[in-house]
DNA sequence: CCTTAATCGAGACGGTACGTCATGTCTTGGG
DNA sequence: CCCAAGACATGACGTACCGTCTCGATTAAGG
């Protein structure tokens, strides 16, 4: 995360932050991790390499932050239809396309480092598990789906399923695929 | 893959390939894609880097090679119960935990290396997968199940949020994931 | 050399120069030139960076104007006898010890900037070759020495000869050197 | 000094060896040791840094190795005549021209280290003292100069002039200076 | 048996990125 | 305008790894 200092002295410059995380986000998209250097950040953002350092310990966190910083949480769809629903959170996490783009340039180093996948998780996945979640628990809520469905589970299968296809297949989310799982899986779930 | 020369000359060394591809696997396993270096798998093989360059053009192809190499297919499990078939497809993958562990390390550059990827799958995912899809469409061939199951994407359920599991939430595949995955989703999508 | 300013606004703080000369003759004779840096200068002293170079152009010019502020000229020697004078500018020379170890440490940089190397000479070199000349030059109108004597160039040999010692030897300047540069080299040149 | 290494493997290329030493020679002698970067070095010597860090432990190491690689010891004159001989002893200093300027370049660290100093001294300063002390020793012996000279301390006298006059008073060491040196200083002290 | 040719471990080679650190400048808030 | 603190761009440092190349020694197969 962003190392903060004491409050003597000159304060960061906010404009720098902006531009070291779009160019990591950038060059993410453009290369991916591994072939993206520190330098190429530094000079792609203007800024000196020094600038980096003092915000984040290394290449890792510095892309941890680029990730969180792409984290955006659409509101809970309420279409009155379940199905809708189920699509309008698949769609969400579908149309997020920027950030699906650096996720996939930033899959090479999720393994290695917990704190980068957590921060991916927590840009990512965690947000979209939580939308269905909360439509699922609703529709138990309003009798439109049984009690005896586990929410919880039904709520990780789209965002596995979709981060399966994209990283250990390689192929695209798509509408297609959208519904589909929505069909054959999630409302077969829930009745 | 591996280049072949002609025949004359020295043959080369068969317990060398085991060696390498041994200490690959242990290293991919111990510190991931980016942080094995081929220096420490020569050192740990006891062989030079000349012998894994002869053999592999470069880190990567080496990784497909070693991923390659854990691919173990079990047979199909047929005990009568749809239940615990699914349960023993799912063991199967579980235990496969040699396996399981070099993925997780490996998935560092399985989004860089579409060849990786695609080496990664046919190793790990689709046998498993295929086992799945055999034990349902056998399970509706049978009437234990309705044909109007989309037995492919449900096939493609449990590897799924194994993979997901393992890489993306960084937990371990154990058997209550086990359970719950077959009695909270698959029984139920199978009616 | 020290920059003014107009006189309006704050005046500066004097004894803000002279922390800054003290910790710069510090840190020279602790680590040389080159280890020296501005920012341990600034913290020795208690001082921003920025208060440094209002003062000195640079690293180089600090140092000219640390070197200047040690120069001592001593009287010269009158003894009655034309040893014992050598010996006392001589000593002069050696207990300027202060003068000497910063001036060891400094070496580093003289070659290179020609300024730092006339400062370091005025300061140090100098006012001892004057004194040795003053001495030589009394000797040869009061018939101690005679005239056929090259007063410039022997008034020099302590001065080069300490500060090859010094510098290029590594060696220190203590008495015994003193005394075996009187009396095998300086007094045989002087008869 | 140099790090060898076992006999197994892949032998150092001398060739690697003398262009790095001859770039490092150019660039001491066109910018000085600090303005040197052992980057340049590498680029100029058509050379990876590797190469150069293999073989020295850091830039101080690899200016000691060039230095000590330009040390050339000239045969000690005999001319017959006590002073062709002391001229002969200096002229050799002053004509070791390339060596002169690397020196001069390289004074930047000398004070510093006392391991480049020393090689310095090796490569530069012993030689030729050892050389007038030899032509003055056999002076003495041969009865042209008294046995109460000490032919240590005047065969110093050459050497810590021209250094003194070459970095600390930054002036050249021309044949007029040689010359005032063995007339004025040398020849009186020889009788 | 003796040549031939590809193998072996070891490690040097040219590159390139890393993360650290110092230089000299600039920018805060507060005298 | 000064001050202390510290951020800024720049660029060298020394380390580590990549993929290639080179060394002397080994090991079959073919003549």
């Amino acid at each position: 995360m962003t190392r903060r200092s004491s409050s003597v002295g000159r304060p960061r410059d906010a404009s720098v932050d902006i531009a070291i995380l779009k160019a990591t986000q950038d060059l993410l998209l453009e290369q991916g991790f591994d072939l993206m250097s520190l330098e190429s950040v530094a000079a792609r953002a203007g800024v000196g390499k020094g600038a980096i350092y003092r915000r984040w310990d290394d290449k890792t966190q510095l892309v941890v932050g680029a990730v969180s910083d792409l984290a955006q949480l659409p509101p809970t769809p309420d279409t009155g239809s379940l199905r809708d629903d189920l699509l309008a959170c698949a769609h969400a996490f579908v149309h997020s396309a920027r950030t699906q783009a650096v996720l996939a340039g930033l899959m090479t180093a999720m393994a290695r480092h917990p704190e980068l996948r957590d921060s991916a998780r927590a840009a990512l996945g965690l947000p979209f598990t939580r939308l269905f979640q909360e439509v699922i628990e609703r529709a138990i809520a309003t009798g439109e789906a049984p009690d005896t469905v586990d929410a919880k589970a039904v709520s990780e299968v789209f965002p596995a399923l979709a981060f399966h296809r994209a990283t250990a297949l390689g192929l695209p989310i798509d509408d297609d695929f959208v519904v589909r799982v929505v069909d054959s899986l999630l409302l077969p779930l829930l009745r």
